[in-house]
DNA sequence: CATTTTTTGTAAAAGATTGTTAACAGACAG
DNA sequence: CTGTCTGTTAACAATCTTTTACAAAAAATG
C-alpha cells in the first residue's frame, strides 16, 4: 500500500557529516543524493522527482535559506535545514521562509530520522493533491493528471514515455539536456537503453505538439549536445 | 487563508503561558481551544474538528507523549509538544511517537507560529486524504458502506475485488502503483496470482466509471510500470 | 568550396506490454 | 442442490517502446 521509496536530497559542503547522513538514511531504506553546492543540488531538484530536501544553511554560495526560498516558490517538498549554530534568528527566518524544520549541529541522527519520517507522512499527502499545471505556447500541461490540452482546447493523448520527456524538458527550461540524462529520466528498464530513443520521442512529441525542427518553438536541436525545450513558459 | 479558521488546541497547566499563547494565536486568526488537562483536551479532539493540538510535555496525570501516543493511533491531526527541559531524550521519543514537531520552553512565540503555519498547510491535504467519503471527477466514494454514485446520482455497485483496487487508487492519488503492489492490496490468496489480474479489475472499473483508456481521465496506464490514479480529488 | 564525417530526422519493423473478450472454477445465496 | 456471481486465467488484438535502417542536415576536413 506504501509507494517507492521516498527520495531525499541533502546538501551539505562538509563531507563527513553529509555521508554520514546519507548512509544512515540509506540504510532505512531512502534514496539518497548527496551534493556540496545549492547549484548541483537545484539540478536534481529540477527534475521534480525529489520528496525531501535537508539544506545545510551555511553553505558556500547560495545559502539554505536561498533554496529555501526558490524551492517553496516553485513545490511542496519537504524542508529541513541544519545550521551550526542555535541562533534565533535563522531559525526563524528559516521556518518563515517554509522550512518545515530547523535542526542544530551536533544533531542526533535517530532523532532526525523521526523528523525525516514524519515530515514525508505528510508531504506524502500533499504532493498527491497538489495539481501544477503548466502553460507554453498555448498548451496547458497538468503534470500531475498527465494531461496536455492545446490552446483551442484540443486534449493531446501523451504516452508513458512522450509525458516523462515532456516533464523533464518543462522543469528543465532553457537548458540543454543531453540524450544520456534524459534516458535516465524515462526508462524504467535497468539496462542500457540506446540514446536514439529520444530521438523518436522527441519527433513524436514534435508532431502532436506541431514542433517543426527546422524552425523549432518548442523543442530546439543543440547539434551534438541533445534538445532545449525553449518554448515560451508563463 | 482556508474558508474556516484553523482550530488549535491548547494543552498546558501553566495559566500564564496557555493564555497568551492562546491570545497569541488568536490574534492571527485562529480558533483556539485552550485545556489545563489531557482529558479536557481530549473531549474536544474527539469531536474531529481539531486540526493541530499545542501539548505540554509535562502534565499532571496524562502527559504530552502519551496524549500523542493516543492521538496518532487514531487521527492525522499535526502535534506540537512544548517542553520546559532540553532532553535529548524526551525529544526524540515525542517525534517517534509521531509529534510533528517539538518546542523548548521560553520559546520565541514568532517561532512557534511558523511552525503552526507550516504545519497546518502540510496537514491540510492529509485531512482531505483520510475522508471517510471522496469526491472525484463527479463521482462519490464512500469508503465505509464500499458505495459509489456517478455525477448524476446513479450509483455503480463495485465487487469486493474492484472496491479494495479503487481504495487503493483513491489514498495513492498520482503515484505509479505497480501490479505487485496491487495485487498485494487485493488478494488474499498466499501463491503468486497472475498480475494480469490487475488489467481485466482496472478494465472493468473503467468500463464502470466511464473512462477511455485511449484518453483517461481516472486510470492512466504507465507502459511498464503500471497504473496511476489521476482522477481530480476534492 | 567540395568532400568527408558525424549527427539528426523519419519511417518502418521488431519486441514487449496492455486492452479486451471469453471461459472456467470456486464461492455464495436461495 | 442449483444457479448466479466473482476472481482468475488464457488467448488474441491493439498499442507502446525500442531498435534498425536510411535519408537529410550539420559540422569538420582538406
Amino acid at each position: 500500500m506504501s509507494p517507492r521509496p521516498a527520495h531525499i536530497v541533502i546538501v551539505e559542503d562538509e563531507p563527513v557529516t553529509r555521508s554520514a547522513l546519507a548512509g544512515y538514511l540509506e540504510s532505512f531504506g531512502y534514496r539518497v543524493s548527496e551534493c556540496d553546492t545549492a547549484e548541483k543540488a537545484e539540478k536534481i531538484l529540477s527534475l521534480g522527482t525529489a520528496d525531501l530536501l535537508i539544506a545545510d544553511i551555511n553553505l558556500q554560495g547560495k545559502d539554505g535559506l536561498e533554496i529555501t526560498r526558490e524551492q517553496r516558490a516553485r513545490s511542496e517538498i519537504g524542508i529541513i535545514l541544519l545550521s551550526g549554530r542555535t541562533d534565533d534568528v535563522d531559525r526563524i527566518v528559516g521556518l518563515e521562509l517554509g522550512a518545515d524544520d530547523y535542526v542544530c549541529k551536533p544533531f542526533n541522527r535517530r532523532e532526525l530520522l523521526a523528523r525525516v519520517k514524519n515530515l514525508l507522512r505528510r508531504t506524502a499527502a500533499m504532493r498527491a493533491l497538489t495539481r501544477r499545471v503548466m502553460h507554453f505556447n498555448g498548451f496547458t500541461f497538468d503534470i500531475g493528471s498527465r494531461q496536455v490540452t492545446s490552446a483551442d482546447g484540443t486534449p493531446i493523448v501523451l504516452t508513458r514515455a512522450e509525458y516523462e520527456l515532456l516533464r523533464v524538458f518543462v522543469f528543465n527550461p532553457g537548458t540543454v539536456m543531453d540524450r544520456d540524462r534524459l534516458i535516465a529520466a524515462i526508462t524504467h528498464r535497468q539496462d542500457g537503453t540506446n540514446t536514439r530513443t529520444i530521438d523518436v520521442l522527441v519527433q513524436r512529441l514534435r508532431a502532436k505538439l506541431g514542433d517543426d525542427p527546422k524552425a523549432p518553438r518548442i523543442f530546439t536541436t543543440s547539434h551534438g549536445e541533445g534538445y532545449v525545450f525553449t518554448a515560451q513558459l508563463d
